[in-house]
RNA sequence: GGCGGCUUAGCCAAGCAGCAAGGCGACGGUCUGCAAAACCGUUAUGCUCGGGUGCAAAUCCCGAAGCCGCCUCCA
């Protein structure tokens, strides 16, 4: 397969380190707020990867760091930490702050559908390891001392620049911070951060009690579950200059090898012109969206209909035409379940257009055409070997179309006056639809055998009431939530 | 000031040199007691604009305009 790579601005051609293995590391979330959706971009966009790794038969380690630590609100390493602050805030712990936007972020993306990664590490968890890291750094002499702390030299990796493609020459220093008069580089940054008394999370080091710069967490964690070589780093766009940049350099300064072999990196929700973010206030979480009547598994649709590395728009209109899509597919899949399967070879061709697309740089809005392809020719065929292939994709799209699409059949037979069968009829539901829906629905189809249309028409009225459609068939009839 | 990105139909969005995918929406038709679903059809002689290279350009090169991100924490 073909994948992306920022280091060298170009599609690579994937070859894991490990036949048949791939380690993904994934910037997690620092958890002092409710992740939001533009947030959620991005995981569900790790997650695609993975999923189209292992749908290509490899099998795949996918490593998460939250970080509950060392995540500062300025970049000057004098700042307050993000989770101290939260906890002041609230008049909590640090921990009990991390644990409770830990759990309420695994919550929102379960919903989404996003597996949970193979290992999920905390920061708080890996100071040791943290420490060993910068340890080797400072061995290895990429390390200076100031009232600050230790401080990384990026002076001493020449190839700092090369992720960001930054020119640090022409870079304006302290445009837009104070300049420290002790670093020998504006781009140095802190390892591990002293003499900072009112900071709650302290641990002891050989540089003085104090906590990691938040750069440390992602180098030591990853290196620790996957090695000092391993294949995919994934985040958002905004990590490469600086975030990114200096975990790379950190991996090099302790290890002397370039850990990282493909960097990749999603592009932003945006709403109208601007992205989401904290600052710009237009925050939108997974609950609010419930809320707006726009499903979990919608958003995700949403998101698989654009490629991960190009912007996508959040609009009202672009949710609801996603939404829209997603009622289609599922409406599809209640009615092919009902259906044989008549031959499933003519599903080839859009089968290897699918694998052909998600191997391709995880191109999932060409792999979405063919499955639009499906669901056409399926409906004209009517054959149900077009859904099993739709489940198949599914497993890379994560849209849990074989749950969403669930339905029960309540077969009965109509008698005659004399009590002999004259029909079999059916009414099919989602599971959890009311008795009572069933039993209007049923009612319904009496009244309809007898031509009373206006019996007919009243009931479906009722059923209407209780938030349910009816779809007439020939021999019984489907009820589905309104959408 | 530095770096990066985006501009394709009403909307979302693929395509990265060889007849402009797909979805949503809209409109017309078939089916239906009426609907819904489904099906069929229509919806970009053109891809921000101007040059250039090629037999061939939405795709490559040069230039312009507009918008955005990062260089402070941010997916």
């Amino acid at each position: 397969m073909k994948l992306y790579n920022t280091l060298t601005r170009r599609k690579d051609e994937f070859v894991p380190l490990v036949p048949g293995k791939v380690g993904i590391y994934t910037c997690g979330p620092t958890v002092y707020l409710f992740a939001h959706i533009g947030n959620f971009r991005a995981y569900v966009f790790a997650d695609t990867l993975r999923r189209v790794l292992e749908y290509l038969g490899y099998e795949v380690k996918h490593v998460m760091n939250v970080t509950d630590v060392g995540h500062l609100t300025s970049d000057e390493d004098t700042g307050e930490d993000k989770l101290d602050k939260e906890a002041r805030l609230e008049g909590k712990k640090p921990e009990e702050i991390a644990q409770f936007y830990e759990q309420a972020f695994f919550a929102d993306a379960a919903k989404l559908s996003i597996l949970r990664p193979n290992v999920v590490c905390r920061a708080t968890e890996h100071i040791p390891e943290m420490i060993e890291l910068v340890r080797r750094i400072e061995a290895n002499g990429f390390a200076y001392r100031t009232a600050v702390g230790l401080i990384f030299d990026t002076g001493k990796y020449p190839e700092y620049a090369l992720l960001s493609r930054l020119n640090l020459a022409e870079q304006q220093a302290g445009a837009r911070t104070r300049v420290d008069p002790e670093r020998r580089n504006p781009s140095d940054f802190a390892l591990w951060i002293t003499n900072q008394p009112n900071h709650l999370m302290q641990w002891d080091s050989p540089w003085g009690r104090g906590f990691p710069g938040w750069h440390v967490e992602c180098s030591a964690m990853s290196i620790k579950y996957l090695g000092e070589r391993f294949d995919i780093h994934t985040g958002g766009i905004d990590h490469i200059p600086v975030h990114h940049t200096n975990e790379r350099a950190q991996n090099f300064a302790a290890t002397g090898k370039e850990v990282v072999v493909h960097w990749m990196h999603n592009a932003f929700l945006v709403i109208g012109d601007a992205r989401m973010g904290k600052s710009e206030g237009n925050l939108v979480t997974v609950s609010e969206l419930e809320k707006r009547g726009v499903s979990p598994a919608g958003f995700r649709y949403l998101c698989q209909t654009a490629l991960y590395r190009m912007p996508l728009s959040f609009t009202a209109e672009s949710l609801s035409s996603a939404q829209n899509s997603l009622r289609g597919l599922v409406d599809f899949g209640r009615n092919a379940q009902g259906w044989p399967v008549k031959d499933a070879a003519w599903t080839e061709p859009y089968r290897q257009e699918f694998k052909d697309a998600v191997a391709d740089d995880m191109n999932i809005p060409q792999g979405l055409a063919a499955v639009w392809s499906l669901v056409r020719e399926g409906n004209q065929r009517q054959d149900r070997a077009a859904w099993d292939a739709i489940l198949d994709f599914d497993r890379v799209l994560g849209l849990g179309l074989g749950k969403l699409s669930e339905t029960q059949v309540h077969e009965y037979k109509v008698s005659d006056s004399s009590n002999v069968t004259i029909a079999v009829r059916f009414v099919a539901s989602p599971p959890g639809t009311p008795a009572e829906v069933v039993a209007l629905a049923e009612k319904r189809q009496a009244a309809r055998d007898a031509r009373d249309w206006d019996a007919a028409d009243h009931l479906r009225r009722d059923i209407l009431d209780r938030g349910y459609v009816v779809e007439d068939t020939k021999d019984g009839c489907s009820v589905k939530p309104r959408p």
